[in-house]
DNA sequence: GCGACAG
DNA sequence: ATCTTGTCGC
């Protein structure tokens, strides 16, 4: 039901996969979020290693109290292997398809991986965005590129990553004493943005425990919506999801 | 030329 | 990404 744009043909080379990120990313745009999303979706794929199968997945959550609102899953083929830079031409492809199944549009969504923190500042969520029209960011485990200075211990505090004199991201700590994940705005968002949206998904914040008050071991560092999401997909994959196919 | 390299 | 048990530290 949901709805994007299809910008051009994913049946790519590398090398016109590259030639298509420099093209497309002057329509990027970083910038204050137009208005204050209600719903957040993460974004995921698993797949069995030397497999061509990928098992995609979205899961949207209401981002005033984390709720699961809806998910959406398809088993799909990824005709693009992974290659550090062009994650976006073997991954958005399967996600687009589990988009279209969603019925709710959501307002923000958030990527495993990056946006602007990539060599061309194009990264899957960036991409991503241009085709979902609307606010996107990048949420990543580990670094593509960009230095940065090790952030403060304390849950909330980050350091800019820096790339050929560009701030392309932050590395932000969700959880004391934890590494930190890797924050960037993808499309029709700022990095401010993005990282509180950041930080308000983490599962510990709220709704658990007397009073709203969280209990220790709640909470974690990779945010709901992709945490959510991962064991959506890999559920999947292992079969344990048929009503995610009917 | 050498090393790095999201998932 | 995926394959896996125990183990170090708060």
């Amino acid at each position: 039901m949901a709805h994007y744009l299809q910008l051009h043909d994913w049946n790519v080379s590398p090398a016109e996969a590259v030639a298509l990120q420099k093209q497309l990313r002057s329509q990027i745009r970083i910038g204050p979020i137009a208005t204050p999303p209600k719903t957040i979706a993460g974004c995921d794929i698993s797949f069995n290693k030397f497999e061509e199968t990928v098992y995609a997945g979205i899961v949207v959550l209401n981002l005033e109290t984390l709720e699961t609102i809806e998910e959406a899953g398809v088993i799909s083929t990824a005709p693009f292997p992974y290659i550090p830079g062009l994650l976006s031409f073997r991954e958005i492809p399967s996600l687009l398809e589990a988009w279209s199944k969603l019925k709710t549009e959501p307002d923000v969504v958030m990527f495993d991986g990056h946006g602007t923190a990539h060599p061309r500042r194009i990264g899957i969520a960036s991409h991503a965005g241009l085709f979902l029209n609307r606010p996107t960011f990048g949420c990543g485990k580990s670094v593509l590129v960009g230095k940065y200075e090790e952030p403060a211990p304390e849950r909330g505090s980050w350091s800019p990553m820096l790339h050929y004199g560009d701030v392309v991201g932050a590395a932000l700590r969700t959880k004391n004493k934890v590494n930190p994940v890797y924050v960037s705005p993808g499309h029709l968002i700022d990095l401010e943005t993005a990282i509180a949206l950041t930080l308000a998904c983490d599962g510990g914040r709220r709704g658990v425990g007397p009073h709203g008050i969280a209990p220790r071991g709640v909470g974690y560092r990779i945010p709901e919506p992709t945490r959510r999401t991962h064991n959506l997909v890999n559920a999947l994959r292992k079969g344990e999801r048929p009503d995610l196919t009917t």
